[in-house]
Parts: C-alpha cells; sequence; structure tokens
DNA sequence: TATAGTTCAGCATGTTCA
DNA sequence: TGAACATGCTGAACTATA
C-alpha cells in the first residue's frame, strides 16, 4: 500500500491533486476535462498578457490559453491513433443507462473490488 | 549463472523483456496478453496510417492494428489444434493455408517505406 | 519447468450532469 | 467547468496444466 506517502501526485499544470495519468501527463480532473475540450477545438486562443500568466488551482480559469499552453507544456497531447476511431460502441442512448447491459459488462471486473475508481 | 544477465531475451514484436515463448514466438507479457485477447476478437481493426506504424515499448499501445500484424509476422499463432497433446514439427508442412496469408499479410505491411514517423 | 489462461488494479478517453 | 461515472484496453502477477 506504499504507505510511504511521501509521494503527493500533483496535477503537473496546476498543481490540485491528480487523479492519475490523463492524454500522458499526470493531472487533476479539471485540467483533464479543458484539455480534451480544448485542444480539439483549437479557438485560437489568445492571452492578454502575452502569455505570462500564472496556472494554479486557483486562478487556472482565468487564462485558458496559458492554460492550454501549461498542458501543452507537461506534454499533454491527443492520441490521433487511439481516439475517435473506436466510439461506436457505446453511444445512441436515449434513455437511462439501462442496467442490465451495464451490469453485465461490468460484471466481469467486479469480482474483488467495488470500485476501480483510484484508491486514494 | 542463473541471470547471467548477459543475454538479454527481446520480445520479437515489440523488442521488451521477453519472458518465454507465447503463441510460438519469444514476446514479452504484454504482447502475450495482447495477442490472446486480440486474435480471437480480432474486431476488423485498421491502422489510420497505413500499417506502417513502429511498434515498439513505448508505442505498442498506440496501434493495435500494426501490433496484431507485427505478432502475426513473427509467427504467432493460437494452437487451437485438436488435443494439443504435443507440438507436433511436422505442422501442416503441406498446406498452403498459412504460407499464403502470412505471405500475403507481410507484403502489404511492408509496402511503404517505413519512414513515417508517428508522434511522440 | 514452461507455456496458456485468469485476475484485476490502473490507464486512456469519453459522457453526464450539477 | 469539473466530479463522477462508463468502458475498453493493458500487462504484471498469479493459477492451471502438461
Ligand atoms: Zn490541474
Ligand atoms: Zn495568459
Ligand atoms: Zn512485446
Ligand atoms: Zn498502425
Amino acid at each position: 500500500m506504499a504507505s510511504g506517502e511521501g509521494e503527493r501526485r500533483n496535477c503537473a499544470v496546476c498543481g490540485d491533486r491528480a487523479t492519475g495519468y490523463h492524454f500522458h501527463a499526470l493531472t487533476c480532473e479539471g485540467c483533464k476535462g479543458f484539455f480534451r475540450r480544448t485542444v480539439t477545438r483549437s479557438t485560437g486562443l489568445t492571452c492578454p498578457f502575452a502569455g505570462r500568466c500564472e496556472v494554479n488551482k486557483i486562478q487556472r480559469r482565468h487564462c485558458p490559453a496559458c492554460r492550454l499552453q501549461k498542458c501543452l507544456d507537461a506534454g499533454m497531447k491527443k492520441d490521433t491513433s487511439r481516439s475517435s476511431v473506436r466510439p461506436p460502441p457505446a453511444f445512441a442512448r436515449l434513455g437511462p443507462r439501462t442496467a442490465s447491459a451495464d451490469a453485465l459488462r461490468r460484471d466481469q471486473h467486479l469480482h474483488g473490488a467495488a470500485n476501480h475508481q483510484v484508491h486514494q
């Protein structure tokens, strides 16, 4: 269980608590979602301060341009080979997820762990 | 000399450290599991780069299609044969089935210049 | 002992909703 | 925007079997 604990897992972009590796970088959920949304749209973001904004947990929302830049600096990138080429299966879901199908799927992995979220 | 270490056994597919022969080829645990899972569920994998992806330890996850192709090129195959009580050396040396299919695949794969570089 | 099969925590990425 | 959830894939460790 690595009681060492000395190793804090912080987001490489804003320093918030990281939940794991996302897009090849250790980041928090916020920067993960931000990157996914932003990198595709790439709406010519421009920083009003010549890209000198600090990106931390508090101010990360203030300047998307600098946040995105820091994401890229941290090594984040979309895996072009493995994305958008496989989503077909779980689409076209009209109502609430049918517990039956989902349960069936998840049952395969629910043998021992109740939730396979990142422990912490 | 339990671990002379001088002789490194590398995976024929990705070059990672091999753990032994798996499905008739010297491979690592990763490619072993990948092949077992994929060869049966061959869900029409397609490479977004015309099958010219390099398959090494770092990038082997990027393109399943090319990874599987390299597995087959390395001679990997499920031994779905009958009793499987023993691996007969004279394994259907008369059947053109494997030879032709194999050659065909290899031909398709090794056609263009392998100079194509994938991201990263 | 060696290889094939099984398990499962973790990774990658997308979706939902407050 | 981001926490929570959904799913498929990966591979180290383990088990089964010859
Ligand atoms: Zn962050
Ligand atoms: Zn800025
Ligand atoms: Zn390998
Ligand atoms: Zn490929």
